[in-house]
DNA sequence: TTGCTCCTCACGTCACGTGAGGTGGC
DNA sequence: TTGCTCCTCACGTCACGTGAGGTGGC
């Protein structure tokens, strides 16, 4: 039984407070204090799974740094928060690279599949540059 | 003095204290704490800005709300990050939409300065559906 | 049966706010 | 001179960790 849990990365209160190295008790108080929440099996004993454990150590990095549990909580939400956001900007920079890339390529295209003069005139419209009305030669 | 004190919006340590609607004492555990750093007159006298009352109210409401100073700093600091990373959320997000407006605009352009069926080849290369190769008439 | 688990209660420690006490400059 | 400021020391309170004590299920 106990080598059925440990193949399923469940633990009891007594292992998982080893691996997190704290007291079982502590692991009750967190738990009672909301930071934490192992599911329990049908008698009532809570089961930590490998994630809750590296929840408790980073409670407790954040606790030996002097944070009390109210602390703790709030800068788990923020830390979260921020991650989001971070990732939120990594993918917009992607996508913005691919859109300039995409625009550039549409003007290769562009020039690959069309006479040059004209995409010469092409160009010269929707460059950044002041705008000077071109003749189309051969009209 | 006072009077000219309160015109460049710096106040003495009561002052500010009554203002943050806290002890004194309590705003110089703060700055030996490093919260915050009020600049000092010539005679040592501490000097508090307007920023600075509303980082000490900003203090107040986490310490309200149950967090230590250690814990305090660590928000303050999280939230900053966060608030970075939503503006520059926001920042990409204006740019890929300038981005996308300038390469519609751009076909809008092409579109209206060449001619129709040349415009249709152009953007039947630049879709997103799978390319034919066009041939271009009239070469 | 053994060693775990469950729970509650209680106590020691530490952080923090704040009051006291004595000082000095506007 | 008055009322502020400066500083340090000390104390009360509260949060938190953890130990004890009694219970019950694998």
């Amino acid at each position: 039984m106990s080598a059925s849990i440990r193949a399923t990365g469940m633990y009891l209160i007594g292992i998982a407070a080893e691996l997190a190295g704290m007291h079982p008790q502590t692991l009750r108080v967190y738990e009672r204090r909301g930071l934490i929440t192992p599911t329990r099996t049908a008698g009532r004993t809570r089961m930590y799974t490998d994630a809750d454990v590296a929840l408790l150590r980073r409670i407790q990095e954040l606790s030996e740094a002097g944070l009390n549990l109210a602390g703790i909580e709030r800068v788990l939400e923020l830390e979260a928060r921020c991650e989001r956001a971070e990732r939120r900007v990594r993918a917009l920079q992607d996508e913005l690279a691919r859109e300039r890339d995409a625009r550039r390529d549409e003007i290769h295209e562009m020039r690959r599949s069309t006479r040059a003069e004209l995409v010469c005139i092409v160009r010269t419209e929707t460059a950044l540059a002041p705008v000077v009305r071109p003749v189309i030669r051969g009209r």
